[in-house]
RNA sequence: GCACCCGUAGCUCAGCUGGAUAGAGCAUUGCCCUCCGAAGGCAAAGGCCGCAGGUUCGAAUCCUGUCGGGUGCGCCA
């Protein structure tokens, strides 16, 4: 297993540590480890090792900093060790170190492939699952782009990833979506008395639907009664529903390998078979509930139901899974669906959804801990409030106010949709305005990475334009040219990328990603400004082959690293601007 | 009433699993294009990190309480 940047640091520092200190052993030293300081002015790296160690030791940190920092004065990485008063360690890097590092990402093909925390583990993500009523609306873009970046992620650091779909197409939702592309249908076929009022669906994308229905059917489910016609009409719309969802996902980049019916789950036997393992394992009862309390409806009866002991696995009340009338209740054959998922022998399983969901993760936490010791990770994506003229856009279903997917894709694109949602953490709350993302402003950055991006591809041609033949620079006079500040702060940062990718993808936090972009941009768009007052800086200096082919080095791997993140998530790296 | 999420600069948000003087962008105010792309850079200003306790060498970060905002919660799906 290859090890980043930082995880070498950081393992010779243990190992150090553990030489040094009896008390420090494989289990606490993950606690010990340098990162980079806020403040550059305090070098390149920060040791917390000596004030962890303060209190187990019995002696003063300042003191430990100082022995420790003895022993890291001898390592091949630092230039200079210092430390500062509560019992910091700073360290200074070697430009060969460094330069080191930039020469890894310019030639090891498997560079920005080589984590694996994941150990090639099975991981499923499931997200979106939408009901199959409809094209996705903006509603579900974050959850989407979110579960396609963080597989992505997941993937990068060594996981095997199945990114999964589950179709809700059984019940009330999906019976009138049958019956309102039965309308469309009648209307195909002639009869323009046909209404769409509210439980219907109104929305225009079945008018073809119904097209397609009476092309493919003709007049045989004209005059026959709902039993008849509902069940293959549904089929068919169904089917045509996941097509647009399909291709309103692949507008925003999104893929997904799996899509599960519920449909055929039930129809197979499932669910009856899981409720047989339920009650063979002491997992269910009769019982009634309380009303919910501070809330009681006025038409609230008790009644016996079958439930679920989810509050013995955490949830707050045990939950129904055979209603008072015999049928199943919702929760049924999705526990059924994630036993499912259990039997694909998944080492890990995560679980994507909206803000309006939350309520549902105790239950099924719960039953996932009732059925396996795999576990279940359940991440919430937050409301996303949508900005139009300065003021909150009010969605309704029913008034055909909600803004559909495409059209946000076609209003912004879907760069800008990706790198807005996929900047701030997923259970942040978070505020989208269609007019700045639509300007192009520096409220959007998108340009600003892009154009980072772009600024080294120029540079390097201007380079190439420049001087005919630029030198191969060895690694000697690699290290030996990109010694100024600019070019040290450029290298340091390029050296974060790797463990900046590990840390995110254990901690499930794409948005780092998007942060560290910003940063690089910004280290780049500075040493390019200083440039502009000091040509010795630039990137291009006509008087020296050798420093302009070390600072090209220098920006090949800006621009590979800014690629590379930018890929991840799902942005395009451009070479020019408009 | 209960559960989950969020309260950090005027606004939108970071803060790397407990570290140094809490950071970015936008907006405001000043500079910097005869010079590799100014869609950029530099600088100024802006803060009781909602409030109150606790844990410890050390808290925006962890715990408890509390107040505000959001989302959800019934035998709906």
């Amino acid at each position: 297993m290859a090890e980043d940047f930082y995880q070498v640091l950081d393992r010779d520092l243990m190992l150090m540590l553990q030489q040094i200190f009896s008390g420090v052993t494989a289990e606490n030293a993950g606690r010990f480890h340098f990162s980079p300081p806020y403040d550059a002015s305090h070098g390149d790296l920060a040791c917390n090792a000596a004030m962890m160690l303060a209190k187990s030791e019995d002696v003063a940190a300042m003191v430990l900093a100082e022995t420790i920092a003895e022993h890291l004065r001898n390592w091949s990485a630092f230039a200079e060790v210092s430390v500062v008063k509560p019992g910091f360690i700073n360290a200074r890097l070697k430009v060969s170190f460094l330069t080191a590092e930039l020469a890894r990402i310019l030639s090891d093909p498997d560079y920005f492939s080589h984590c694996d925390v994941g150990a090639g583990k099975r991981v499923n993500i499931e997200y979106v699952s939408a009901n199959p009523t409809g094209p996705l609306h903006v509603g579900h873009a974050r959850g989407a782009v979110f579960g396609d970046a963080l597989s992505v992620l997941l993937t990068r650091t060594g996981y095997d990833v199945t990114r999964e779909y589950y179709i809700n197409d059984v019940g009330v939702q999906v019976d009138v979506l049958a019956r309102s592309a039965h309308g469309r249908y009648l209307e195909a076929l002639g009869d323009k008395t046909q209404t769409f009022d509210a439980p219907l669906y109104s929305g225009e994308y079945l008018i073809p639907v119904g097209g397609a229905l009476a092309a493919r059917f003709g007049t045989t489910y004209q005059n026959v009664p709902e039993s008849e016609y509902l069940a293959p009409i549904r089929e068919y719309t169904i089917a045509a529903m996941i097509k647009i969802i399909r291709s309103d996902l692949q507008a925003l980049g999104v893929v997904q390998d799996v899509f599960t019916s519920e449909r055929a789950l039930v129809e197979s036997g499932a669910v009856e078979q899981t409720l047989t393992y339920m009650q063979e394992h002491n997992l269910v009862y009769r019982g009634v509930l309380e009303p919910p309390r501070g809330k009681t409806p006025e038409d609230w009866e008790p009644r016996e139901q079958l439930l679920f002991r989810s509050s013995d696995f955490g949830d707050d009340i045990d939950r129904p899974l055979i209603k008072s009338d015999g049928t199943w209740s919702y929760f049924t054959p999705d526990i059924t669906y994630h036993r499912d998922k259990f039997a694909r022998n998944f080492d890990w399983l995560i679980n994507i959804f909206g803000a309006d969901h939350i309520g549902y993760v105790k239950r099924l936490k719960a039953a996932a801990a009732a059925f396996s010791e795999v576990p279940l990770d359940i991440l919430c994506c937050q409301i996303v409030r949508f900005i139009k003229n300065g003021a909150p856009v009010r969605m309704s279903k029913r008034q055909g106010t909600f803004i559909t997917l495409r059209e946000l894709i076609a209003a912004v694109g879907k760069d800008v949709v990706r790198l807005h949602l996929l900047g701030r953490k997923n259970d942040a709350h978070m505020d989208f305005d269609l007019e700045l993302m639509r300007q192009q402003s520096l409220d959007n950055p998108v340009f600003y990475i892009q154009y980072a991006h772009a600024r080294c591809h120029s540079a390097i041609s201007h380079a190439k334009a420049e001087f005919s033949i630029l030198p191969e620079v060895t690694a000697e006079e690699l290290a030996a040219k990109l010694i100024t500040a600019a070019d040290h702060r450029l290298l340091c940062k390029l050296a974060e990328y790797s463990g900046m990718l590990r840390r995110a993808g254990s901690a499930l936090e794409v948005h780092r990603i998007a942060l560290y972009l910003r940063e690089l941009a910004k280290e780049l768009h500075g040493f390019w400004s200083q440039g502009k007052d000091q040509a010795e800086l630039r990137v291009v200096v006509r008087d020296d082959a050798l420093l302009t082919a070390a600072r090209c080095q220098l920006l090949c791997g800006v621009k590979q690293v800014l690629a590379d993140g930018l890929g991840l998530l799902g942005v395009t790296a451009v070479d020019e601007l408009r």
